[in-house]
This record gives structure tokens, sequence and C-alpha cells, in this order.
DNA sequence: GGTAAGCTAAACACTC
DNA sequence: GGAGTGTTTAGCTTAC
């Protein structure tokens, strides 16, 4: 029933309220709490996103072409140049999101705290790192190619406007951009195909038995043949309006990746020169086949890596003659393709699943994080070592009150780098959850500026008791007191975790500023607002070095 | 096993 | 009446 009454942080929406109360995703004692709606964005979506950008982009640029080859005609009737060729001009060039193409991907410091806690083996750390570096490569091929594809489909429509409208000149060219569009769509996707059977084979990927075919849907979410068929049968039907009598004997049968009859001519030509220069991107047929490349994602060890081919070659020349050859845009090899396909879409599927599965892992291991037991200080290694009971003469933390009594051994004793998940912070230790805010009765101070921005952003639990986060805020003020309204503020502008589940930890916050006397309610001008009775506050705790309080569902995160 | 501390959830009252 | 605030209680977990 309670709602957001932040007013700096009001993004979260009710939807936000309902997830799961402890940080863990999972009701506890049965508590009926709705499900959060998970917002990640998986590999295959963001793979099928692309391709749909992409096929967008490319239809949209393939139609502009026509309309503006069409205008072109219709001012030369008119015999007239029209103004605003330049503004068609510019709506040509598409702008290539960059953020549509970005894969979702583990940042470094993600990577570090992974690597860090040593969760995971260093072969699984490998794969990780494989894995991004693949969906990097995916991305920074898919850009290249769709910035390449604008440079020249907008030089080309330069030159077109410069020809005289009409000519035949124009619409073979016309044609042939397309033809070279086409197959540049299908090398983008046979790169993106091999990289993963590559994956695949270094054991990086696996298909699950039984899942070697796609259902249906899925084919139809990837689009591939699908879209291009239909792109190209666009851009074809409006050509073969176009050229009025060459539509019986063009021969154009599109992308038809069910046609038996291949395309002739023009594509056999076009197929057979891209083939052979894979992501290069160039239009010179005689760059195509270098042999200085000799490289080929299809060549490798002299074998041909078509699948189900494996033919052997003496030279990278037999090869491309084998590939044009045998490879050529037919039926078989677009069925091939497809087939190709349904392998690429089931290991992205499997990519997302492991994503997601390693998602988890990292969350479950930040929400159930430990600190070792026989290591009290939790930031870090070297702090846990050299802090202990009988060392409290570590500088004490800035501008923060500290009684006498109070051992004042610092949470983050060493400003080395950013304070991480430590591998000692998860070796051989249970889900202790203890708040090592309150060990020592310790101010939150250090930890928190040292890992503020940390905070602020990952979705993790800070290992604070409400006391104390209450009582940071409160004297964090210019006033040391703070209205309800503005400790709630100060949660969520501080802590990514506290932008949801509000009713949970709202309540909670009300309940810790009434249960505890250290906070005193007192009656201002603009209502009531909290202070803080610092001794109260660390009368709270009794001085034990050992006899740690903890939080049941506040997992430490020992070394943030 | 008892106790203390902390968290979550809920109910209730009060105020605006 | 609804929302926010404040108080209180109960149940649970964990550490000592």
């Amino acid at each position: 029933m309670m709602q957001e009454s932040g007013t700096e942080v009001t993004s979260n929406g009710p939807a936000n309220q309902s997830g799961a109360a402890n940080g863990e995703g999972v009701p506890r004692e049965g508590r009926p709490k709705s499900a959060t709606p998970s917002v990640d964005v998986t590999a295959v979506d963001l793979l099928n996103l692309q391709q749909h950008q992409a096929l967008q982009v490319a239809r949209q640029i393939l139609l502009q072409q026509q309309q503006q080859h069409q205008q072109q005609q219709s001012q030369q009737n008119l015999g007239r140049k029209s103004p605003k060729a330049s503004e068609k001009q510019q709506s040509l060039q598409v702008p290539v999101s960059v953020a549509m193409m970005t894969p979702q991907v583990i940042t470094p410091q993600q990577m570090q705290q992974i690597l860090q806690q040593q969760v995971l083996s260093p072969q699984q750390l490998q794969v990780l790192l494989q894995q991004q570096q693949a969906l990097m490569l995916q991305q920074q091929q898919l850009q290249e190619f769709y910035k390449k594809q604008q440079e020249t489909l907008h030089l080309q429509l330069l030159q077109q406007q410069q020809q005289h409208a009409g000519s035949k000149q124009s619409k073979e060219q016309v044609s042939a951009q397309q033809l070279a569009f086409q197959q540049q769509l299908l090398q983008v996707q046979q790169a993106q195909q091999q990289h993963l059977l590559n994956l695949q084979r270094q054991g990086l990927l696996t298909i699950q038995p039984g899942q070697t075919s796609l259902p249906l849907h899925s084919l139809t979410q990837g689009m591939i043949p699908a879209e291009l068929q239909q792109l190209w049968k666009e851009v074809t039907n409006a050509h073969v309006k176009e050229e009025h009598n060459h539509s019986s004997n063009n021969g154009h049968r599109g992308l038809d990746l069910s046609s038996p009859a291949p395309p002739k001519n023009a594509i056999i030509n076009q197929h057979a020169s891209t083939n052979g220069q894979y992501m290069s991107h160039k239009r010179e047929v005689s760059t195509l086949e270098e042999p200085s490349h000799n490289s080929h994602p299809l060549y490798g060890h002299g074998v041909c890596k078509w699948p189900g081919c494996e033919a052997v070659f003496d030279d990278f020349q037999s090869f491309l003659k084998h590939l044009n050859n045998e490879h050529a845009l037919d039926d078989r090899s677009t069925a091939q393709c497809r087939v190709q396909m349904q392998v690429v879409q089931q290991l992205e599927l499997q990519l997302a699943k492991d994503k997601e599965r390693l998602q988890a892992m990292m969350t479950h291991l930040h929400v159930k994080s430990t600190e070792p037991k026989a290591t009290p200080q939790p930031l870090n290694l070297v702090s846990s070592v050299t802090l202990s009971k009988s060392a409290p003469e570590a500088s004490p933390p800035l501008s923060l009150p500290q009684t006498p009594t109070t051992p004042t051994a610092p949470l983050t004793p060493l400003s080395q780098t950013h304070s991480v998940i430590t591998a000692n912070s998860l070796h051989g230790v249970g889900p202790i959850r203890r708040r090592y805010s309150e060990k020592y009765n310790m101010p939150i101070s250090p930890d928190l500026s040292q890992n503020k921005e940390f905070y602020m952003n990952a979705d993790v639990r800070p290992p604070f008791t409400y006391a104390s986060l209450i009582r940071q805020a409160i004297l964090e003020s210019p006033e040391k007191q703070l209205t309800l309204n503005e400790i709630y503020n100060w949660f969520t502008r501080m802590f990514a975790y506290f932008r949801r589940n509000a009713a949970t930890w709202k309540n909670a916050v009300r309940h810790n500023l009434s249960l505890h006397k250290c906070f005193v309610r007192v009656e201002n001008v603009k209502g009531a607002v909290w202070t803080v009775d610092e001794i109260e506050f660390q009368k709270r705790r009794p001085q034990k070095i050992s006899g740690v309080p903890f939080a049941p569902t506040f997992p430490c995160i020992s070394a943030l």
C-alpha cells in the first residue's frame, strides 16, 4: 500500500515496489510477493533486435533509393531539378544506433569482481571472457558493416544524382547495389554464425539435446530468411514495376531461399565475388579474391568449413573456386544457411541462458556473500589481516563522532582501489550475514565514501543495518536532522538497491526509527524531523568485538 | 537452548 | 477515503 513518496528518485514504478524484498528474488516463508519483472535483455533479444534493426534500416535505404530514383525520373520528365534533393540525401543517412548494437556484456568492473571473487574456475572465467569477446566482435562487425553500408550507399546516391535520371546505367547500378547489399547482409549473418559455431566447437557453447530444431516462432523471430526474402522482393518488385518490359526475362527470383532456381548472372557473379571478400566490404572485384589474405572464415587448415562440406584444398585459390562454385547462392546453400541460422539461434539462446545463469549466480553471490569468520573486517583482505580487536589505532573516519569506548578500526582502512568482493570474503564460510557497519559501532561513512558510486549503481544490498544507514543519512545532512521523506530520498539516492522494494525498506526504516531510542523525533516548523542521539546509538551496541550483530536478510558484502 | 539483535511483514492509529 | 507517518507486535534468522 505504501507508495513512493520520494521526489528525487521516482523512477521506481509500482512494479519495482513489488519485487523481492530480500534482494534474493525469493519470497520468504512463502509470503505472497509478486515477481519483479525482469528487465534484462538477453543476447538473443539483442541479436534479434539488431537483425530487425538492420533489416529495417536496409529496407528504408532501399526504398528511399527507389523513391529517389523515381523522383529523379519525374524530375527529368519535368525538366527541372528538385530543391529537396539534398534533404533526401540527408534523410538517407540513417543513423546507426550504437546502443542498439551493444550486446549485453559484463562490464569490466563486474568482471573484475568475478575475478576477485574467484568463485569461478579459471576455465569458467575464460569461457566468460571469450563469450564476451564474441559478443563484442559481433557488435564490431555489425557496426562496421552498417557504417560502411551507409557510406557506400550515400556515395552511390550522390553519383546517381549526378547522372541523368532514367538512364539504363543508373538502373543497373541500383540493381547491383541491391545485390551487393543482399550479399553483405548474408555475409554478416554468416560471420555471426561462424563465430558462434566456433564458440560451439571450442566447447564454449553447447546445444542441448533435443533442441536441434527450433520452433517456428523462433524462426520468425529470427526472421532472417523471411525478412531478407521480403526485403528483396520489395526491392525487386518495385524495380520490376519500373522496368516495364523486363519483368519476364529478368529472371529475378529475389532472395528466394526456397526457390530451386538460383538467380542468374548478376546475382551469381556478385555472390561469387563477394564470397571471397568476407567482411571486407570492398566492392572491387579485384580485391575480393586477393590471395595475399589467404584467410577466410570458411577456410581453415586447408579444409572448407562450410557446414557439411569439409573439402580439402591445397591452396586458398582452390578453396575460393570451390566456394564460389559449390556454395553459390542456390537452394541447397540457402537451405544449409537456414539450418545454420537455426543452429546459431539455438546457440544464442543457449548463450543467453548461460548469461542469465551467470547473472543469477553473481546476484546470488552478492546477496549471499559472506565474510570470513576469522576476519571480522569486511572490506579487504589486508585490512582483515591487520585489523583486529587489538588494532584500533587505525585512522578514524572523518567527521563522524566516536565514543571513547568504541574501537575505531576503520572499515576501509586502505585506499588502494575500489573495494571489491574479495576471494577471501567468500572462502570457506557459510552464510554469515552480519552487517559490518555495526562492528565496533563503526560508522559507515568510510565504506560509503569509497564505494559510493558502487552502491549508487549496483543493485546490491548495502551491508549496513537500517539503523546505521538512517544514522548516516541524518549525520550527513547539514542540520543533522531529516524528515522521514528526506531519509527515504537519501536511501534511494545513495543505494540502487533501495530504488525498489520501497514498501519493504520504508517500512523497515520507520520501524527502526520508532524502535531505536537513538533516533529522536523532533517537532519542527516544517513538521517532524528525526535526529540521532549519538550516545544512545553507541550504547545500542555492546562493546564486544566478536559479538557482531548481524542481519538475517542483510548479507554482508564484506569487501565492497 | 536462551538471549540479543536485526529484518520483514502486518496491523493499527493519527494527520493531512 | 487515500496516502503518508508513526507505533507496535509477531515471526523469523543468526550469532553469541
